[in-house]
DNA sequence: GAAATCTAGTGGTCAGACCACAGCGGCCTA
DNA sequence: TAGGCCGCTGTGGTCTGACCACTAGATTTC
C-alpha cells in the first residue's frame, strides 16, 4: 500500500481501507473483521496506525473489540459517540432553544406516526404502564419513540434527547392524568387532539420554572 | 494516572481526561491542548494511548492536528463524522425506508417552521433562485432546512439526507413550477397547501419509478 | 466421556527510535 | 542596519519489537 496518494494520515487510509473491504465482502454487523496484525501486515503499514484507525472507529461506535477474540462489525443502533458529544460542550444558549425545539418537533412526529400505525394493543400496554408505574418524561418518550417503528427516527430522538439532557435536568412531572388523556387520544386515532394536548403540557412545563 | 478503574481501556480514560481538561480549563476552539508527550508525561500512559485518544477525536472532527505545531480544539459546527458514517454501510432495506420516512418528517418540519417564521424577503429571495438557477432537490430542500434557523434541525437534516443520497441516487426532479407554488404558499403563510404541495411532489416521485 | 491443561492467536500497552515539518533565534552577508 | 540563511528545538506521524491479559479450541489426562 505504497500507493497512498490521497491523505497524508495512514490511519485515515485505513479507515478508507476498512471501509471498501467492509463493502466488498458484504460484512453486516456481528461480522468479523481481520485481526490488527494481519491488517498491519496486508496494507503494509505499522501496527500502531491500524489501531488508531480501530480505537477511532470504536469510539465512533462503528466496531467492537474484544480481547482474546478479535474486532467486529458492531449494531450501529446506539452510537456511544451520543454521549461523548453531549458530555462535551454545549454552552451555547442557541443550541440550548435549538435542542428544545428539535425535541418538541420530533415528538410531534412520533405521535402522529404512533396515532396512524400503531396498534391499539400497543397502546393499551402504554396505558397500563402509565398506571402503574412511576416514571420521568423521559421514559414516557422514549416509548413513543420506540412505538413509532422508526428506528432511525427513535435514535435521533435518544441523542436530541440525550443532549438536552446534560444540559438542563428534567423539569416538571407532568401529571398521569395528562398522559393518559394523550393515549386515550392516540387510541381513538385523533392526531389533533392528541398534538394539542401535548403542546399544552409543554407550555405547563415551562410555567413551572 | 494509577487510578483507571472506571473502563478498561486507557485510550477511553484519556479521551475523558481531556474532557475534564477541556472544561477545567474552558479552552475553546483554536486553543492548543498539551502535546501528546506532555500528556503522555502527565497523565502516566504510553504516548500510543494518547495518540489512540486523539486520533479517535480527530475522526470525530472534535480536534484537529497540525504537524509541527500542536493539536487543537476544533469549531465543531461540522462534524466529518456524517460523511463517514454515510458511506460506511446502509445496506439494510428497513434502514432505507425508515431513512426515506425520516427525511420526508424533517422536511415537513421544516417546513412549518419556514411557513411561520421566515420573513418575506427571505421566500422571495428563494423564488428568485428558483427560477433562475438550476438545481437539484436536495439543494432546494437544504435552503429550507437553512431558512428554518434551527441550526441542529438543519443538520439533522443534512446527515439523514447525506445518508440517504448514498443509497439511491436522487431521482425525479421535480418540475420548477412545483416549487414555485410550494414558495407561493409559503409566501402566503399557507401551512396546509404548503405540506400538501410537498407530499403531493414526494408521491409523484415515487411514481416516476 | 468429562475435566483439566496447554497453546496459538488476539487485543492492550509501552518504550524507543526515526522522520517531516513549523517556528524561533542567531548568525552572516550585503 | 536590513535581509536572508541555517540550525536547533518541539511537535505530530510512523514503525518496530517487546510484553501482558485474555479467549477459544486442541490436547491431554483422569
Amino acid at each position: 500500500m505504497a500507493d497512498r496518494t490521497s491523505s497524508s494520515k495512514i490511519y485515515l487510509d485505513v479507515v478508507e481501507s476498512l471501509r471498501s473491504m467492509i463493502e466488498a465482502d458484504s460484512l453486516i454487523p456481528g461480522d468479523k473483521i481481520p485481526s490488527e496484525r494481519e491488517l498491519s501486515d496486508r496494507l503494509n503499514v505499522g501496527r500502531s496506525s491500524v489501531r488508531e484507525a480501530l480505537r477511532a472507529l470504536e469510539l465512533l461506535g462503528l466496531i467492537e473489540t474484544r480481547r482474546g477474540e478479535g474486532t467486529f462489525i458492531r449494531d450501529f443502533q446506539e452510537h456511544k459517540l451520543v454521549e461523548l458529544l453531549g458530555t462535551f460542550f454545549l454552552q451555547d444558549k442557541k443550541v440550548q432553544e435549538d435542542l428544545a425545539e428539535t425535541k418538541r418537533l420530533i415528538e410531534i412526529d412520533c405521535l402522529r406516526i404512533v396515532a396512524f400505525f400503531a396498534t391499539a394493543e400497543e397502546i393499551k400496554q402504554l396505558i397500563v404502564w402509565v398506571k402503574d408505574d412511576e416514571f420521568l418524561d423521559d421514559d414516557f418518550f422514549l416509548r413513543i419513540a420506540i412505538l413509532n417503528r422508526n428506528r432511525l427516527l427513535e435514535r435521533i430522538w435518544r441523542i436530541v434527547n440525550s443532549y438536552a439532557r446534560t444540559s438542563e435536568p428534567v423539569l416538571g412531572n407532568t401529571k398521569k392524568e395528562d398522559y393518559l388523556a394523550l393515549l386515550t387520544y392516540l387510541l381513538e386515532r385523533d392526531e389533533e387532539k392528541a398534538i394539542e394536548t401535548y403542546l399544552i403540557r409543554i407550555r405547563n412545563m415551562s410555567k413551572d420554572e
